[in-house]
DNA sequence: ATGGCCGGTGGAACCGGA
């Protein structure tokens, strides 16, 4: 079973891009990330007539998830618990019924940008970082939940974190970066160590693998890329996996997010 | 980070992104 993630910046702007990139990689699974789009204005039926069961999370011209799906997909849930009074769309979880079901999250983690920091290093409340963190927080929890399910799972999306040196074309342009801060990379790790097995590193090392380059200043030209899309396995899920990759070429087409897909091969 | 952008909104600039 290939599933894939794909910020897609827009599903307005990306429907060629995307129905291109789906009638070649032929995933079973999709989670997107940024369509940018309320329920209503998605184009389900571009999806559903290629076979594609369709679970919307949206909201009005920022963020938002969806799950692309050739399997049913039962006990689909909205919002990443925790706070109630979070009103950003940025995760969106179903279970994948097939021969064995697997619990498929898609999660659009925030950027976190401008940080600011009060005169003793704390994150200022309010602010963008401090809630960059908080949601990486409540995301720990979810993912401790999962864990103990003790059933295949994974996360994937935009974690918006470089997690380490190497996955910077640049790194000494990104140490103050909401992406790569200390605070932001040791959040990220503690959700790691509870037990799940980052995918592209499980089967890549070395430098050099990116999944996000900027529109600007020619970074992909130059490729000057970052990798902040990332697949969280299970053990249970870690178990069944066969291959993970990411596919760079879509970068240098028409009309290109400033994502590519990233997806993993499971053995079910 | 950067020389250089892009998408959405709303119908011109501006915000948000990474």
């Amino acid at each position: 079973m290939k599933i894939a993630s794909f910020n897609i910046n827009g599903i307005k702007a990306r429907v060629t891009a995307l129905c291109d990139w789906l009638d070649e990689a032929q995933p079973d699974v999709v989670v997107l990330q940024e369509i940018k789009s309320v329920d209503e204005a998605f184009p389900r039926e571009l999806f559903e007539e290629r076979g594609y069961n369709v679970e919307t999370h949206g909201q009005k011209s920022f963020n938002g998830v969806a799950i692309l799906s050739k399997l049913p997909l039962e006990d689909v849930r909205r919002g990443l618990p925790g706070d109630d009074s979070d009103e950003q769309a940025r995760w969106i979880e179903a279970t994948v019924v097939g021969k064995q079901a697997l619990r498929i999250c898609g999660l659009y983690l925030p950027n976190g940008n401008p940080v600011e920091l009060t005169e003793t290093g704390v994150p200022v409340a309010g602010g963008k970082y401090a809630y960059k963190l908080a949601w990486m927080e409540r995301l720990k929890a979810r993912a401790a939940e999962l864990l103990a399910e003790e059933m295949p799972a994974l996360m994937a999306g935009d974690y918006n974190i470089i997690p380490q040196a190497e996955d910077a074309k640049r790194p000494e342009a990104w140490r103050e970066d909401a992406l790569h801060r200390p605070e932001s990379r040791a959040a990220f790790q503690r959700i790691v160590n509870l037990g799940f097995t980052e995918a592209f590193r499980s089967r890549t090392l070395g430098p050099g693998h990116y999944t996000f380059w900027d529109y600007q200043a020619g970074a992909w030209n130059r490729d000057d890329g970052i990798r902040i899309d990332h697949v969280l396995l299970t053990p249970q899920a870690a178990d069944l996996l066969r291959d993970c990759q990411i596919d760079k070429e879509i970068r240098g087409r028409e009309k290109p997010s400033d994502h590519v897909p990233i997806w993993v091969d499971l053995d079910l």
